[in-house]
DNA sequence: ACAGCATTTAGTAATAAAACAACAAGAAGT
DNA sequence: ACTTCTTGTTGTTTTATTACTAAATGCTGT
């Protein structure tokens, strides 16, 4: 809401009293959804009917409907400050920036989640004879953290991060095994040649990368992650959270699917591991 | 504010008709921010004033307030649902909590940001000679990935995940080194006393770590990450998010701090990378 | 155990506030 | 100078709140 405000300020969109009103709420919004339609009127110095209508043509039923379409995207992270990281922005700025970004990729992962497809990846994994994880670079970290994650379900896991590990473990795999290539880009040459070799081999596919791409076509299972280009070199990529939540996703549902057998084990995991704790105080 | 409501409802915090309120209000929240105070009274069989007054109850200056306010709790990610996974939940259920929780945490940690200790630690990595980055378990795949970020940056850096290696590296820092210490929990024995080394040689300790924690006292600027506590077993922890997040905030920062001269180098980064992946066709 | 008082709770009616619609005055453009 | 577009004024309607009254619940003493 707020970001098409000030969008429409820039591009002059507004007649001039209802781009008194727009600066007014851009100036300060958490105050905007708390004042009346007539307290706003007399900060923008226009009447309270100028305001309404501005509401609108923004596409609302009315002043209370805008206030709650404004409250509601300031609670969602208030993207409106535009996302990119820019040489003048101060800590503040591209700190809100940056968090911004990495909750709108939350939320657009799971508005695009495929419900379906994800049971069908979990039904595959709860049932895998071993899961292999590859990735390289930045999804070599995500790959590690996969492992962990499915470490703790008692599944023969591995995860690579070693391009040529990984092709001859991929080639080792079998029918019943799973291997899991993460790639944000869905590009690297190695992991796609890694993924065809699994592919012959019988091995499930399971791919955790962007659509359309060369190493989409040879999974069995694709898991979309779709990401937003690379706008600036300064505004780090958020895609690795997004694989992230969605291991995390496939990982519980491993766990569901395998029931209350797995809470003794995952009791096992976590009483092994406070010899290596400070006890709490508190 | 819905959790709220309703575990004020559960818990029988509310009178008979103030309970019809709540209880029309949980059955369909959506509906409840559109409409009026008189809808909703109808909706619930009570009158307006028995609104008003559950409103006020709940803290808030009046009904409209009220709206706004569960208004942005629906938008801020509806962790009404409870966010604890169960064993009965379905694909779509549990899958939106765990997604509601990844960004519940990174709202959270961007509210509790402290900026000027932000901006210290930024200033010290800009100017570190070198940056070891330690992790272990999950926190290590944390470490490797910043070990990513900052080695773009064209900083001498280093992440390890072992143990040994840790301490040795650690006893061999020196003033003008940092070390970066990433734990959850702060109470990892091994990290702990690896943080007591580093400190001795004079490097900078920095600590991705819970605030109160053993790691917390040997660290010379704590970048504290509020960790709920676990709750049940089946819902990932989200605390590594918060730290991935945190990373990119301070690689950033850096990058912005060293200027323009990065562009060169990031840039020189990027084109290395172009060997490796199948063009783009689109 | 029950009558009678006190306190808490819900509803009615009246008041105040806010939002909106219709209209009129003024500005801008042709 | 006319037309159209923009803004403000006035008045109506809707909405929220307050003050008050009635009902219900809970105590206490006989």
């Amino acid at each position: 809401m707020l970001s098409i405000v000030a969008d429409k300020l820039k591009k002059n969109t507004f007649r001039k009293s209802e781009a008194k009103v727009a600066e007014a709420i851009l100036n300060d919004p958490e105050s905007a959804i708390k004042s009346s339609i007539a307290n706003l009127a007399k900060n923008a110095n226009v009447s309270e009917p100028t305001v309404n209508r501005f509401c609108t043509n923004l596409g609302c039923k009315g002043f209370p409907d805008f206030k709650l379409q404004l409250a509601q995207s300031l609670a969602s992270g208030t993207p409106y400050v535009g996302t990119n990281v820019t040489l003048q922005d101060n800590t503040e700025e591209f700190t809100s920036k940056i968090f911004d970004a990495a909750a709108a990729t939350i939320t657009r992962t799971r508005k695009n989640m495929d419900f379906p497809l994800l049971e069908q990846a979990i039904d595959s994994l709860a049932q895998a004879k071993k899961i292999e994880i590859y990735g390289l670079g930045a999804s070599g970290s995500v790959a590690q953290d996969a492992q962990h994650k499915f470490f703790r379900l008692n599944i023969p896991v591995i995860a690579h991060v070693d391009e040529l590990i990984q092709r001859m473990s991929a080639a080792a795999t079998q029918i019943g095994d799973i291997v899991m290539l993460i790639s944000n880009t869905g590009r690297t040459i190695s992991i796609v040649k890694t993924a065809e070799i699994a592919h012959k081999t019988g091995a499930t596919v399971i791919g955790i990368t962007t659509p359309d791409s060369p190493l989409a076509k040879y999974c069995h299972l694709l898991l979309a992650i779709e990401t937003e280009d690379d706008t600036d070199m300064y505004t780090p990529t958020t895609s690795r959270l997004a694989h992230l939540v969605l291991i995390d996703v496939l990982a519980t549902g491993v766990a569901i699917k395998r029931g209350p057998r797995f809470a003794e084990h995952l009791q096992k995991i976590k009483s092994s591991l406070t010899q290596t704790r400070y006890p709490k105080t508190s």
